[in-house]
This record gives structure tokens, C-alpha cells and sequence, in this order.
DNA sequence: CAGCATCCAAATCGATACTG
DNA sequence: CAGTATCGATTTGGATGCTG
């Protein structure tokens, strides 16, 4: 049971929580749309490691708000090394497995 | 096609090179011994990312050693970072997932 | 709006057996 | 020793349709 960072969504999830709450459906729109079901098991699993918090507000029509914990803050610091990691060596990689591919497809 | 660091090998494997070149077997022992396959599967992506070298020795028995690259290195202070933050501050997410976990089966 | 249920596709991990 | 090939279990992501 592994702690949701390294998976296709999370890391996502919580960089949109970064500058606070959002709604269920405000956090659809910026992540390239996952479908509801993956939207809740993401966030299930963040709620469930103290990651974000989950807050019903009974209103019509109904309205539940998502919002980073402390811990949660904590995990952004090390979303954004990861970001950074990227952006600089990003290119590097991306040439390196170009190489890689031309001598399977080039010259082979 | 992602980086291959999130997956459940490859951060391993880098962690395992991080003090000098090892053998195909000697990556398996520490490893919880992944299958060959897949141990494999996670070498030729890292190396095909450039993060790992890959060089045969013409001995007998066959000898292959696997190696960091200099980018490979970069990603080691990204995997350190995370290590420190797990170190920190997983007690912190497990006592959450205890509390999740019990509201579930020790009240419902 | 927020979320669940069901069925389905793709990626990963894994066990076993075999080759240079 | 260092892989490859095949089959299968598990996990994750996704499409569609329905409910409070």
C-alpha cells in the first residue's frame, strides 16, 4: 500500500490545491479531465493518508470543498524539487532516450 | 511514456548504484529479488532515459555492470529528498491512515 | 454538483522455464 | 552469470450510466 505521490494523479491533485480549496469539479477542468471515479479515488486515498481534508457543505446544490493538511503542505515542497528536477534535466533525458531510440530504428 | 522514478523499481535501483557500478545479480539480491524480467524491463528504460550505463565485460562467466550517469547522480539528490521526507514525516501519515482506517471498521 | 456502480483497457509486477 | 520467452495475477486508469 504505497502513499498515492508517485501515481498518475496525486502529485497533480495537490499541486492544484496549492493556493487553497477547491471543489470537486474545479479540480477536473485543470488535470486533463480524469473521470469522476479516478478524481475520488485519489482523493479518497489523500483524505485517508491526512494528505487533504474533505469538507461537505450542506447547501444546494451540494458543494464539497478539498484543502491541503499541514502534511500535506509539507509533500508540496518536495512536488516542487521534483518540478524543478524536471524542468532542468528534462532535455537532457528526452536526447538521451532519442539517442537510444535512433540506434534501434536508424541504423538497425 | 513517464520517467520511470515513480514506478516501484527504479528508485531502487538507482539507490543501489549510488556507491559505485554492481553486477545484474547484485542488484537483485537487495532488491526484495524482482524477477529477472523485470528487473530488466526497469535497467533497459534507465538506461535508455541516460540515467544508467550499461557495459559487458567479454569474460567468462559473462559479466554486465550497471552504472550511474551523471544525470542518474542528479536524480539521486531528487530520491534522498524524498527518503527525508518520508523519514520525517511518515509516522505522521500512518498514525492518519490508523485514525482513517479504525473510522471505518471501529465505529461503522 | 458530487459521487457511486459496473464493465473494460492498459501498464506493472511476478512465477516458471529456457538459452548464450 | 545474464539474460529472454511465455503466461498469469494485480494494480491503475478509463468509459458509461445512474443516484442524492
Amino acid at each position: 500500500m504505497p502513499i498515492r505521490v508517485g501515481d498518475k494523479w496525486s502529485a497533480m491533485v495537490i499541486l492544484c490545491l496549492e493556493q487553497g480549496p477547491r471543489r470537486f469539479s474545479e479540480l477536473r477542468i485543470p488535470l486533463r479531465a480524469p473521470t469522476p471515479k479516478v478524481l475520488t479515488q485519489t482523493l479518497r486515498a489523500l483524505e485517508r493518508d491526512g494528505l487533504i481534508t474533505r469538507t461537505v457543505y450542506a447547501e444546494v446544490p451540494a458543494r464539497v470543498e478539498y484543502e491541503l493538511t499541514a502534511l500535506g503542505h509539507t509533500l508540496l515542497e518536495l512536488i516542487a524539487a521534483g518540478r524543478r528536477w524536471a524542468e532542468e534535466h528534462m532535455p537532457t533525458l528526452l536526447a538521451a532516450r532519442d539517442a537510444y531510440e535512433s540506434h534501434n530504428t536508424g541504423t538497425g
